[in-house]
DNA sequence: ACATACGGGACTCCCCGTTAAT
DNA sequence: ATTAACGGGGAGTCCCGTATGT
């Protein structure tokens, strides 16, 4: 845990290695995913096929986000500290906007970035789908610990189901209008959930 | 164009192609995607390799379910048909009790199968990418209509999300738990929705 | 045995084999074997890499002569019609005077230039090392029943090894200086040889 | 620039050197050269593959003996050393012999381990060409000189390549059968070819 | 003197489009 | 008209050899 001198070397390993994701999600939603070649990615980040291949073991793994972890640490204690009368869902928001402020103007535009080029090819779905699972599970332990009930209980897997379902299509929508702050959005879709989709 | 009698031979070729179909996502679901050649499934559906690229394409699009399509066309009748007091969520509610009581259960139960194959292999969510959107959105388009608002509305576009939401998450812990009955298990969800998912 | 009509196919996929391993085998010999790609190779023979692969499993392949059956062909026979008041190496230098006349002399350029590339590259010994003890085998067979003597005699290794080393010695030479005929400078090696090497 | 005390150090690199190079070759002979790694090797000799490299630049220089050059030390001023009334081929087998005993036993025996495992790894071959080719000039010098012949005299290159052409296979013959004496068969197949291969 | 990152080439496997032969 | 052979090309593994720390 002596993480205080990164070294130098490890630091520029974080960086090509960033470096070589960021071109590859480029190229991903510009091309495609099938249509980009490892060469490209390789070319653009200006490193070796042989590197990419170092960094990343299939073409596939370029598009999981495995520092996704950084807002997983941060989201469970918010909102475990949430008071104790507001529902799940209020629970959320607030977490939500307590996360996001939480992170560096810069990071979050870089993060929104890269979600939104994985959201918008279907081909990476599959790649994070791990994630995405993991991310749900330990979302509804949350909400099951909060409620007092299992979380195996039908109504914290709707509860965490509906969550992400408005969230992708949330997301996917403020993506194609650019003029959407996708938080306030997200935060508008789950107050509607809250109040049972009248319609 | 007589869809009367489809012709002897028009039988045939739906029988080959459905049987290439099944055993492709067998070994999608037992192997994996990437895993399973298209050699494996021509050899398991007893027919040569060019002959699967003949009925498809791509080795993707042994995933893609378009005839789908079935309950597509059974499903916007239904709903436009359920009396105006429902509220959006109940009139769905109703028309998928409907919908499948509709089915046959050798093909509804067909249809499960596949329908599970594709939904545990992410690789194969991709594939069925488009035929979601486009059933997300002739669910909107229903929801808009009977409740006098725009397709893109945020609350229709969060409708769509939360019920897909909750319908794959559903269906996932239905294959899980072979006791459950994913239509019952659906219609609950959807019920919870409707409460606000009250937790 | 029905060769007649090879089938046009075979003769395109012989003509392709030959080409690339002409091809191969000219890049090998100006600029080494191991300085040169089997891409370049491709490139030269206008083909993929995949091709080249698919002709010739390994790179060292491209450099062994299967053909070389040819005159492997031609000689036994030939030796064992030489009457036998001749010693065997005025047997031999007799059947290497026949064997050579009956090729065509495009044939024969053809395989003197294929021979000398492989003779001049080092690398590309180690590729044809089956064949050559193969043929000195087969020598030393035909030598032994001529000569009544069995096989694993030492005379008989002898004078396979012997025939071997002067054979490279002089064509080896006779490459280094376009003016010499290799034929005539061997015949008049294996003259020296049975002459006991008098030095 | 003494030679005198080599120097502790000095040892111990030649040391590390020769082990090395002890089951790099030991390797080759039984697994092949190719499927030989240099982490093999490294590991084998109980060294990290960067210190494999710091003693042998490339892989197939572990294969090269360049100290075989003890041997050109002493065989030309032996050979010069034999009375002229003898012919060159008895020259050269007298030669040997004193050659080889002026050898320390040990030193022989790993000498020729050595080369045998070179001789039967037909890759190892061209590594060494050079020095064999070398070998036979000197040899056809020494041969020329004595004879009073010009070194491109065909005489002259026939009596190397079918000295050589015999001891390649004599050695090789020998490895195969341990019970042989190398130097003693090389010995009678000498006195062979002096004979005029009589067959 | 060892460890490590890197470039790059050989090689295999497979997808899939084209072409030819039955 | 179906099937099979052929071909291109990309993914991915392995390893050599170099260059850079440490």
């Amino acid at each position: 845990m002596s993480a205080d001198p990164p070294g130098l070397r490890e630091r520029k390993k974080a960086r090509t290695r960033a470096s070589i994701q960021q071109h590859a999600l480029r190229l991903f939603r510009r091309q495609g995913f099938a249509a980009t070649t490892v060469e490209q990615v390789a070319a653009a980040a200006e490193v070796s096929p042989s590197t990419v291949f170092r960094y990343f073991p299939t073409k596939e793994d370029l598009a999981v986000l495995d520092e996704h972890l950084s807002l997983a640490t941060v989201i469970p204690p918010a909102f475990a500290a949430q008071p104790p009368e507001l529902t799940a869902l209020q629970a959320l928001r607030a977490t939500l906007r307590v996360a996001f402020d939480a992170l560096l103007p810069a990071d979050r535009a870089a993060r929104m970035e890269r979600d939104m080029a994985i959201l918008q090819v279907p081909q990476l779905w599959a790649a994070n789908a791990r994630l995405v699972v993991e991310g749900m599970d330990t979302l509804g332990e949350l909400v099951a610990r909060r409620a007092g009930r299992d979380p195996g209980d039908p109504a914290v897997r709707t509860f965490t189901g509906a969550v992400l379902g408005v969230s992708v299509r949330v997301l996917l929508d403020a993506a194609a209008d650019p003029e959407t702050d996708p938080l306030e959005a997200l935060d508008e879709a789950l107050a509607l959930l809250e109040a049972g989709l009248p319609l």
